[in-house]
DNA sequence: TCAGAAGATGAGTAATTGCCCATGCGTATA
DNA sequence: TATACGCATGGGCAATTACTCATCTTCTGA
């Protein structure tokens, strides 16, 4: 008999083997132990022998391969429950681009389902096109709740909002909250919230399956900013305080909590669930909202995310 | 409605996926199905999908000992500076099962060098399907260069012929040879070798680093009149001269000597370098081959092999 | 606009694979 | 020497996968 070391050397050498005739020659188990001179069970063994070993690597030569690769990181790394990673196009013009479809393409995907779902859906240019992108559907069964209110500071209805077109699109009752997105003080958000029907719209969106946002930064060219939704002192302020990110106007710091005071007094979204509570799924992607993206991550705000390759790079860097 | 294109590009970037979450990931083809959205019986589609498109690539990572044992004596045997064997699938209908993958991880490997390198590539079907399993590369770096013609008897492109297929997917500059594999004369192969282009395609053959060739046998089913490069009657004169094999349509005899006249004076082909000039990589396997390719290696036409295990133990008998 | 062709889809089913368990062989230990 | 332990083996079965077929959709060309 020959000593040990011979027997697991010729036993990874036929390992190898029936990993070769399996996964390059195409034999079935049968054939492998046929060929092989061992019972069907033996071959199996010593095919998933092959796999454990890492005698046999696989490789997808597609550049899919490297968007899902980086997924499978960013899950594991800031415990995300869903992450998808589309192709980035350096230096394209379009800040949406790519990120937009896919999550056009989960909204879809989430709104063919028959069974009854509650849709919470925030604001912005990422989430505007992707309403964009939908096709016509016909969901009776869902209820789409807006997280955000839906009135600009100069009182018309704010831009980027899509709980309308969203509801109109895919034909399913909608909640919207008639108020401004951030109010003239708490007191006023506090009586706002207490009308009737903003009160069933703010518990729809606490008992809402999914939540679709957006994520915005704080920088000098910060959507909240722009959109006119904060002064240009308020956000200087906020810069100060730690601010880095913002999900439906709650302004958070590096750490991913939230800024106290000054502007979160006075926004009257739907409070931030725990990350049990509800499925955040966040779409965002540039270099200006990596620092946003990953402190909304590390602090659980978001369980999903939807990004290009070149921001979750960079995430994960 | 995005077109055509847009369609079966997201069908194989689908088939990525599902083949990266199949072979990397290790899901079911359940689970591909419930993350993709789609049906089971799809999602089966599509892993398969990414099998047949080649999308998956498997290697097999391991020195198989016998496989080992018979490049080292064959090596020595032969005096070769390159040998590698994989294994047999006896009975596997593919002729170039396994060389094939063989032969694209060494193009693979060379290509990867930044070092510019000058690469004279042959035509056959082993090396049309080794460049088939190549993944895509940049290779700005090298040159390819076709070591024989390109048109078929009939006057259209041979179907075998591999430069093109190979300069486009690893972006290397080629240099192809519009002309017939055989001339209708030795006249007119000498003015054809004498036109601008042909001399300086001939030219930097002869500087090539190295050559990768197929070689085929001289039986009933030779390659070269199964393809139509010579007639029947020239096959029987042939084999009635001793011809046992052909190397770039150069026939030679059980020597590994030109067999003189004949066909050999029409080839339009690179002429074979002596050993020492540059590195000659043949890949084929077969039982129809083996006198072939023994015949080239005891002449020393090649300086590496790449086979199968049966075909490499035939050679030592 | 419509018939026909090509292709996609899902159901059903056969084939293949993965896993658990009982068995047997060889070896170490008291 | 008897006993226990480790481990490979093959049977059996449930899970998974591949394939076939009928149906439906979409595109093409008259």
């Amino acid at each position: 008999m020959p000593p040990r070391q011979d027997t697991s050397r010729s036993k990874l050498d036929d390992a190898a083997r029936a990993g070769w005739l399996y996964y390059v020659a195409g034999n079935t188990q049968d054939e492998i132990a046929a060929k092989l001179g061992v019972s069907r069970q033996s071959a199996q063994r010593l095919v998933s022998l092959a796999i454990s070993e890492k005698l046999i690597k696989v490789r997808l030569d597609h550049p899919i391969a490297a968007c899902l690769e980086l997924a499978a990181r960013l899950k594991d790394r800031f415990g995300l429950s869903f992450a998808e990673i589309v192709p980035s196009d350096p230096g394209h013009p379009d800040t949406t681009l790519g990120v937009a479809d896919a999550t056009a393409a989960q909204l879809e995907r989430r709104l063919a389902s028959p069974e009854p779902t509650i849709l919470g859906v925030g604001t912005g240019r990422t989430l505007k096109a992707a309403v964009e992108l939908l096709p016509e559907m016909d969901c009776p069964q869902h209820k789409i709740v807006s997280l955000t209110g839906n009135i600009a500071p100069d009182g018309s209805a704010a831009f980027y909002n899509v709980i309308f077109s969203l509801a109109d699109k895919v034909k399913a009752p909608s909640f919207p909250m008639p108020l401004p997105v951030i109010a003239a003080s708490e007191r006023e958000k506090t009586l706002l919230h207490q009308q009737v029907g903003i009160e069933k719209n703010l518990a729809l969106a606490r008992e809402a399956d999914v939540w679709f946002v957006g994520i915005g930064d704080l920088g000098p060219n910060a959507p909240l900013y722009e959109d006119g939704f904060v002064t240009r002192s308020e956000l200087k302020a906020l810069q100060k305080a730690g601010a880095v990110g913002e999900m439906l106007g709650w302004v958070y710091d590096a750490q991913g909590q939230l800024v106290a005071g000054m502007t979160n007094e006075r926004v009257a979204s739907a409070p931030l669930p725990s990350a049990e509570t509800a499925m955040v799924i966040a779409a965002a992607r540039g270099r200006d909202k990596v620092e946003a993206i990953g402190a909304a991550m590390r602090r659980g705000l978001v369980g999903g995310l939807i990004t290009d390759e070149d921001t979750a790079a960079r995430l994960l860097a």
